[in-house]
DNA sequence: TCAGTATAATTCGGTTCCGAAATGATGTAG
DNA sequence: CTACATCATTTCGGAACCGAATTATACTGA
């Protein structure tokens, strides 16, 4: 039951893994962004504009701009849906997949560490 | 040894807790502003502006303004030194440890959402 | 006292983000 | 074919952030 996480586990966790984020990966990114990324690449797709705007509980620009700069990133790509040409898909791109891997690894390294200075220290 | 996680448990982690920190906290934080949150309330005092940059490896500039923000914002507090008057210390504020709290709790919440979900699964 | 060092804050031009409202493009129903 | 509805995007004014350079204040040592 690896989730069961106590306070000072959840807390030591992000604020560790925060920390690692903000010097490897940089500012480049709101947590905005982090979420809308994280969510494409970890739920089924197929994402809309509309679908992640009603998800994060934000209005569509937010999502527009978003995707620009993430695209620009080469995180992420857009395409028309040619079923209902309104629509837009977001799809995955193999940067963004590099992306999300990295953050897993940060995540699962501090999560490591914080795990044996655990068993040190009791 | 909550903290051993595997890779779908972290970004899954990460997503269900960024996703609700959106939805909950809003956009009013940036990454490096949380990171020097955590920092000043998980990590022992004293902290300075010089040891947070260093921290975080950026520049002044950063810490002061994030800490502009999040003074406004009622999260720290800043007190000269009376040992010496060039280092300014960041105080930790009651608004402030309540925020940590509602995001440790967050974590917690959506840790134990996606236990329970893998149980049903497997 | 007087340079030299160290600290935090401020300024600069440029970029991005915010929410709200307006615009464009596409599909749907009468 | 004409309204209407539904997407996504663009625009607007205001705010925050970025890095780099500069300024202001305070300590230190000769």
């Amino acid at each position: 039951m690896p989730l069961d996480l106590r306070p000072s586990d959840a807390l030591g966790l992000w604020h560790a893994a925060t920390l690692e984020h903000v010097r490897v990966i940089g500012p480049d990114l709101t947590i905005r962004q982090l979420a809308i990324l994280l969510h494409i690449y970890l739920a089924p797709p197929p994402h809309t504009v509309r679908g992640l705007a009603a998800m994060l509980g934000v209005t569509k620009p937010v999502i527009t701009r978003a995707l620009d700069t993430m695209g620009h990133m080469g995180l992420v790509r857009r395409v028309r849906d040619e079923r209902d040409r309104r629509n837009v898909i977001i799809k995955r791109t193999v940067d963004g997949a590099l992306f999300v891997e990295k953050l897993g690894d940060i995540i699962i390294a501090e999560g490591r560490k914080l795990a044996l200075a655990e068993g040190t220290g009791s």
